[in-house]
DNA sequence: TTTCCATATCGCCATATAGCAATATAGATA
DNA sequence: TATCTATATTGCTATATGGCGATATGGAAA
């Protein structure tokens, strides 16, 4: 079994990792990347409250249906959203639940670096 | 101590969080943003072992060296990575502690995914 | 000083991507 | 059937970005 004994969840310390092959960086690169756009987050933001239909997200999102559209499948394509056929509209809704601590633990960091240039002025 | 007793990682439950400014959303792409590039990634998970200079880093990377400098200054910008002058290097360390985080939760969500995958096969 | 080493920057090319307008498609309704 | 609605797709343009080679710069050593 290649599988060492490695990680186990210390909270802001190295965790002495191993070295990651290739691959995985690559697809970890892809799903950051999924999260890289405003407007995307702005759509998951949106999802966050609950399941929206397509047309919602274009009210919410504050750009065109296409792109809106093209935005979707990426995200669905990430596997960060799924979507459910429903009469003429198309329903979507948060399919990845790490979105939340993803967005949690940037959103800290912001705060923490803002406090951080704040008190460099005092 | 800065912890708020709000979020305590519930694993799958909307937090009912309030929706983004714009501002905020377009900080938080930007550092989703660089954390999207595998060479990026394969130089913070060198990193991650500890300090390194760019010469170090660029054998780590597999890249030219000009590609490396560019991707450090991307990092540094994203105060996720500061720099020291010594003597004639430059010597690299991991300055935001989040990046830890964000890597488990992203190859832990790899791994559920790959497991999924794999009982859909069954 | 000159020379060498480590790193940063520049110019170029190729590719990727976001936005937009227009069109196509799926599905409901008349 | 025809038609309307919601969404997806296509074609295009402009911009951003990664990789590369060449060059410039900072700093130590001869």
């Amino acid at each position: 079994m290649p599988k060492k004994s490695q990680s186990k969840h210390s909270r802001t310390a190295p965790p002495a990792e191993k070295t990651l092959p290739d691959a995985a960086l690559a697809m970890i690169a892809e799903r950051f990347r999924a999260l890289s756009e405003p407007v995307r987050l702005r759509l998951l933001n949106t999802l966050m409250a609950g399941e929206r239909n397509v047309t919602q997200l274009v009210d919410a999102a504050g750009t065109g249906q296409a792109n809106v559209s093209k935005h979707l499948s990426i995200l669905k394509q990430a596997g960060m959203i799924a979507t459910r056929r429903e009469g003429l509209s198309t329903i979507c809704a948060i399919a990845d639940p790490s979105i939340y601590q993803l967005c949690e633990i940037m959103c800290a960091r912001l705060k923490t670096e803002h406090a951080e240039r704040g008190k460099a002025l005092e």
